[in-house]
DNA sequence: GTCTATACAGTGATAGAC
DNA sequence: GTCTATCACTGTATAGAC
């Protein structure tokens, strides 16, 4: 029962935490061998791929957690409630914008090629599932989808201003606003 | 008058880019080097200070820019259409979101600690300059904070989504979606 | 499966000739 | 002000002993 040998899923969360603090870039073997105190060696026989792989690994699991804590609830759960909980999931998960959100990072940067998959389908099903939900709470479908849109860009602007200003209610406050429209499903048109 | 002199100024642009492109880890002095044209000595000349020394330039660069054309008219031109031609400003700027904004991309990454006077100061003049113009058109004061907050993150989230997907509509959404909002000066209150 | 040793390109940065 | 040459160092990746 006790095993004592290293896994691979082991390593995967810590090397998450270690590309959200470093960077792609950033984050060297180096870097990465010292902080989960694997050798180098190591890596490289988990992840044959050397660091590109480590960081698919990475990107896969998180766009599995995303599946079923975030996605899955918002497809199953009844229509009000499941944007509630989605809201309470993100700021657990994202610590209200004080840990970044991988997959938006790298959009903004170089790497965004070589992740270009895992990247658009992980905010291709958010934005469905999302639309979806708010299609059930009773919005048209193509205002669905723009408030969809709006909500995700909440969160990750709502990241880049927490982090950029080291205050969590920048997020709070970006997720607050852009819930309580969504709230009140077509009650009013485009504004104005 | 035609100077044959490289100038510091004109290598500002040209980094800023440079950057954009590939991060600030990614941006080595080699391919700096190879995309200015200019020899590395030229660099380290304009530069002593080397790679951060590049970088705060930009910023300082960026920051000035913003200070004339978007920071500046909020505070000036009167209220109303003074959202209408921020809006405008940024879309261009930023291309639609398909170009990043650079003092985002910093704060998420790891040397947001190396720049954080410069990237806090950027998005607290912008935040103060379009609280006050939304103020002008109408909201209450705490109000006005939180609509100024919500724009900044569509703005940023936006270009997050639209460089994810492809897709400039993602930028255009967020964008209209988060400013219809604060059109409605004060009509409606938190929302529900 | 983990260690040490190592190959070899690329890194930021500097010195001195021109 | 720009060039070439060079520095010590860190980067990724591999090989072979254990």
């Amino acid at each position: 029962m006790a095993r004592s040998y290293l896994e691979r899923s082991d390593l995967v969360p810590q090397l998450a935490e270690i590309f959200r603090r470093y960077g792609y870039e950033g984050a060297s073997i180096g870097v990465i061998a010292q902080e989960t105190g694997a050798g180098r060696s190591s890596l490289y026989h988990f992840f044959p791929g050397g660091k590109e792989e480590m960081a698919d690994a990475v990107l896969a699991q998180i766009s599995d957690w995303f599946e079923v804590h975030i996605f899955a609830p918002l497809r199953e759960r009844p229509a009000p409630q499941a944007l509630v909980e989605m809201a309470a999931a993100v700021e657990t998960y994202f610590r209200s914008g004080q840990r970044i959100c991988l997959v938006g990072a790298f959009a903004l940067d170089d790497v965004r090629s070589r992740f270009s998959g895992r990247i658009e389908s992980y905010f291709a099903r958010w934005g469905a599932a999302l639309a979806e939900c708010l299609q059930r709470a009773g919005w048209p479908e193509p205002e669905a989808r723009q408030e969809a849109i709006s909500i995700l860009a909440a969160i990750q602007g709502g990241i880049v201003l927490t982090r950029a200003s080291g205050n969590a209610e920048a997020f709070r406050s970006a997720l607050a606003t852009a819930l309580a429209r969504a709230g009140r499903a077509g009650t009013d048109a485009t504004g104005e």
